[in-house]
DNA sequence: AAAGCGTGGAT
DNA sequence: TATCCAAGCTT
């Protein structure tokens, strides 16, 4: 049997979110597809981000069964920009599995959805809670936020999974899953934000303990984070006799899988730039080039370390390119550059070619 | 179990 | 410019 100061935070929560909670495009439907898509897409990224990608998705992919029939390329062109690209591999991956192991038809067992890929603990709440209003918690970014200042947890959150877990699951009210979790989540993104949170128009200051010792602002504290190394790369786009570019595909494994790149490397102590990128070049596609004139510097952050491209002009001179370090290798024009999922230094390049080029 | 995995926005 | 963080998952 619930306290009472838990039933009291679930009325008061609720309340407020009948009033106050976000109107999302996601929110609109039940369709567990859907709201799959958006839980996948909103990982680790902002709503204002998401809403045009889902949108563009649901009309490119209306269904399961068309994400599971379409091509890699095309499902990865259609989240090229949003980052973390493993989610789109998954989510391909997933919709097959759906369609052979579940007749298409998104499951509503728990441990069936959080055995398909890209699936952890929260998003398997998100959507189980969203599509069919069950009872799953969930602990995304907001609500550890949350949690952790009604509690007033004085250690980083991740040294606090457990107890987080175990609130927001006795917290959940098992009447209302689907809005209650939606209110948590409303709550930490609207009102109990990172910066100067909202605690006067809060409907749990009363309850909150980080509010009671004035500790809302230190709490959730900092998780300790190592430096990030900064690389230097050379960078080659490489011209044949007909015009063309040469671009390869990037494993399916690790740093932006599957896509296209200009192919390059790391410098090396003590080399030049030019020697750099004559020696990758050789050694990741066999082929041997001569480094001309730099196109562009683009200086990039990824989440662990930081890259400066020096991108070269380059021109094939002899060996017929293959896939040594990659999946795949191809020549293409600057028209139909556009085809191809590039991760976002490499537009940069792309778009510097264009302005080079007048086209 | 700590590290790897993108990008854009806010400060 | 540097840093943090945003609906986390995988290995």
């Amino acid at each position: 049997m619930p306290s009472s100061a838990v039933l009291e935070l679930r009325r008061s929560l609720l309340d407020w979110y009948h009033q106050f909670g976000r109107d999302l495009p996601w929110r609109r439907n039940r369709d567990p597809y859907a709201i799959w898509i958006s839980e996948i897409m909103l990982q680790q990224t902002q709503v204002k981000t998401v809403i045009p990608y889902y949108e563009r998705w649901l009309t490119l992919f209306p269904a399961i069964a068309t994400l599971a029939t379409a091509e890699q390329q095309q499902v990865l062109k259609a989240w090229q920009g949003l980052g973390y690209y493993a989610r789109a591999r998954n989510l391909h991956r997933a919709a097959k599995v759906i369609v052979e192991q579940h007749g298409a038809t998104f499951p509503q067992d728990l441990a069936a959805v959080l055995n398909l890929p890209g699936i952890g603990r929260t998003t398997a709440g998100g959507i189980l809670s969203a599509a069919f209003n069950q009872a799953v918690a969930i602990l995304d970014g907001n609500v550890k936020r949350v949690l952790t200042r009604l509690a007033a947890i004085e250690v980083p959150p991740s040294k606090a999974s457990k107890q987080l877990w175990e609130l927001s699951e006795n917290l959940l009210d098992p009447e209302q899953p689907r809005d209650f979790n939606q209110a948590l989540m409303d709550l930490g993104a609207t009102l109990c934000t990172p910066q100067n949170p909202a605690c006067l128009i809060c409907p749990w200051s009363t309850h909150c303990r980080a509010y009671q010792f004035n500790l809302q602002s230190e709490l959730p504290m900092f998780e300790t984070r190592a430096p990030i190394p900064h690389k230097l790369i050379g960078v080659a786009v490489i011209w044949n006799d007909e015009g063309q570019i040469l671009i390869d595909r990037r494993r399916q494994e690790g740093l932006l899988g599957g896509l296209w790149e200009f192919p390059g490397g790391k410098v090396e102590p003590g080399e030049t730039v030019e020697a750099c990128i004559q020696r990758e070049i050789q050694e990741e596609l066999g082929i041997e080039v001569t480094v001309g004139d730099r196109l562009i510097t683009v200086d990039h952050a990824y989440t662990h370390f930081r890259v400066t491209l020096n991108v070269h002009h380059c021109r094939h001179v002899s060996g017929a390119p293959q896939p040594i370090e990659c999946d795949e290798v191809r020549w293409v024009t600057l028209a139909e550059i556009d085809q191809f999922p590039f991760p976002k230094a490499n537009v940069q390049i792309i778009e510097a070619l264009r302005q080079a080029s007048n086209v």
